[in-house]
RNA sequence: GGAGAGGUGGCCGAGUGGUCUAAGGCGCAGCACUGGAAAUGCUGUGUGCUCUUACGGGCACCGAGGGUUCAAAUCCCUCCCUCUCCGCCA
């Protein structure tokens, strides 16, 4: 959520920022004015409030001297209808302006480039080189079946499709690899690992933005009025909802979860193998820090995510996104991609974004600065990464002519010294 | 799931309809006292919204949301959370 009194004060700013990531400024314009009409109300009704109270006081002095109090009692009675005609009023425009601001995204930094789309993003690095292969790279979904370490015709019987099912090799793959990924930022990165509840609350989906925009795309148990999450990145950062932050910052937290999408509106899209799937497994990290410090802490975010990618000698480039592609919520944000070679693709395993203030206003999320005063942190989350396309990747770049697939060193100890995937024997 | 007890400022804790402008204590900050400290004394110490050039006002907030009333921390309703006991359970 943007600041209203930003909105006041400089809206020509936070129109051109709207109208750079192609958002309409109508719904800022009608913000503001939906905030004059409030203020109006409020000043008039705590002018009333005022009388009201002392009126009422003095009905309790002369009760207490056993005077008569049913004129005054009259009177203040019409206060209050007065009082409780602008609230109502004051209540619809108040719903008015939140289902507004609600809606509308943050304003882009200004140094991103501006573009209306995906093709407008720069590329900021490559690291490493497309290996060469004497032969036609697999992709991942040939390969695993190779190797016997998915079964996703089962996942669809279990549950539907989208639902993927890791076997043996590739369950523990997995599994290694979210060790390897939360030792690396607990014990190299100042990351506390943190396990949190993968089923969040109404309060929790406002809070970090999924909603009211994105309840489509999300799994929700009606009874409970609980959400599965699309992310860790719903439970960590609402760890200091509604709370000033007690503790020195910055603070970075990360977590292993599960990840729950919907995917709607993007049905036939992707649809084989594990590229886009309803459930996967993502580390993700996410960080509290002082407002003055964000953008440098957005760049140590995504050198945490590379040296994840670089410790198992992986091919990949980081995008820095532009005003049209950057998500509702950031302010700038870098995706991080690996190279396929098997679908001669990249893929993007990590989103790297910082919201300034905007999260932390939903979340009415705060710290002490150092005059003691408390002030919005800003927040800043990014995949650390997600598991299935850095299993494709991993797969895809380090398989080898005999169909096997070389494991990066880093790895091995966390598969009891494993240092290949064999194909296994099958019917075809 | 059943029965009961609770939720008050940074913390503890009083308050069961009207100077609550939330007592008292602890903590914290400043000042005084001191060679310095402790102890002691005094003063101050929440958040949000809003009005004001400023100084400084006003309103709201006692788990959340409704209701009753001239007036609610206090009475009523719904919900959430914590604790105790019982039941069920990996």
């Amino acid at each position: 959520m943007l600041d209203i009194k930003r909105i006041r004060d400089n809206f020509d700013e936070v129109a051109e920022g709207l109208r750079r990531r192609g958002a309409a400024p109508e719904l800022a314009e009608k913000a503001r004015d939906l905030d004059a009409e409030r203020r109006r109300l409020v000043t008039q009704g705590d002018e009333l409030k005022t009388l009201r109270n002392s009126r009422s006081k003095e009905i309790g002095a002369l009760k207490k001297s056993g005077q008569d109090t049913s004129a005054v009692q009259a009177e203040v009675r019409g206060i209050g209808d007065r009082i409780a005609e602008l609230d109502e009023r004051l209540r619809v425009i108040e719903a008015e302006l939140e289902t507004a601001m609600l809606m509308i995204p943050n304003v882009p930094c200004k140094t991103i480039p501006t573009g209306p789309d995906a093709s407008a993003n720069r590329v900021a690095k490559v690291a490493g080189e497309p290996q060469q292969y004497g032969f036609q790279p697999l992709d991942h979904i040939t390969l695993g079946e190779q190797l016997g370490i998915f079964d996703l015709p089962r996942g669809a019987k279990i549950t539907g499709s989208g639902f993927p099912l890791l076997l043996g090799n590739g369950s523990k793959l997995q599994r290694a690899l979210i060790q390897y990924m939360l030792d690396m930022h607990t014990e190299q990165h100042g990351y506390t690992e943190m396990l949190p509840p993968f089923v969040v609350n109404t309060a929790s989906m406002r809070g970090t933005g999924q909603l009211p925009k994105m309840a489509e795309d999300m799994y929700h148990c009606e009874i409970d009025d609980f959400w599965l999450i699309p992310t860790a990145e719903v439970p960590v950062t609402n760890y200091f909802r509604d709370e000033i932050i007690d503790r020195p910052l910055p603070v970075y937290l990360t977590a292993y979860t599960p990840c729950f999408r919907r995917e709607a509106g993007s049905a036939g899209k992707d649809t084989r193998g594990i590229l886009r799937v309803h459930q996967f497994d993502k580390v993700e990290m996410v960080k509290f820090v002082e407002p003055e410090k964000s953008y440098e802490e957005l760049e140590t975010l995504v050198s945490n995510a590379e040296d994840v990618l670089q410790g198992l000698g992986l091919h990949y480039r980081i995008l820095e996104l532009c005003s049209g592609d950057i998500s509702f919520s950031a302010a700038k944000c870098y995706d991080i991609e690996l190279w396929a070679p098997g679908q001669q693709a990249w893929l993007e395993v990590s989103s790297c974004s910082n919201f300034e203030d905007f999260q932390a206003r939903r979340l009415n999320c705060r710290y002490r600065d150092a005059s003691g005063k408390p002030r919005l942190v800003h927040t800043l989350n990014g995949s650390g990464v997600a598991l299935p396309r850095l299993m494709i990747a991993l797969l895809e770049q380090c398989q080898q002519a005999d169909g096997s697939v070389l494991l990066p060193p880093a790895i091995r100890p966390y598969l009891r010294g494993l240092e290949r995937l064999q194909p296994v024997a099958t019917s075809a």
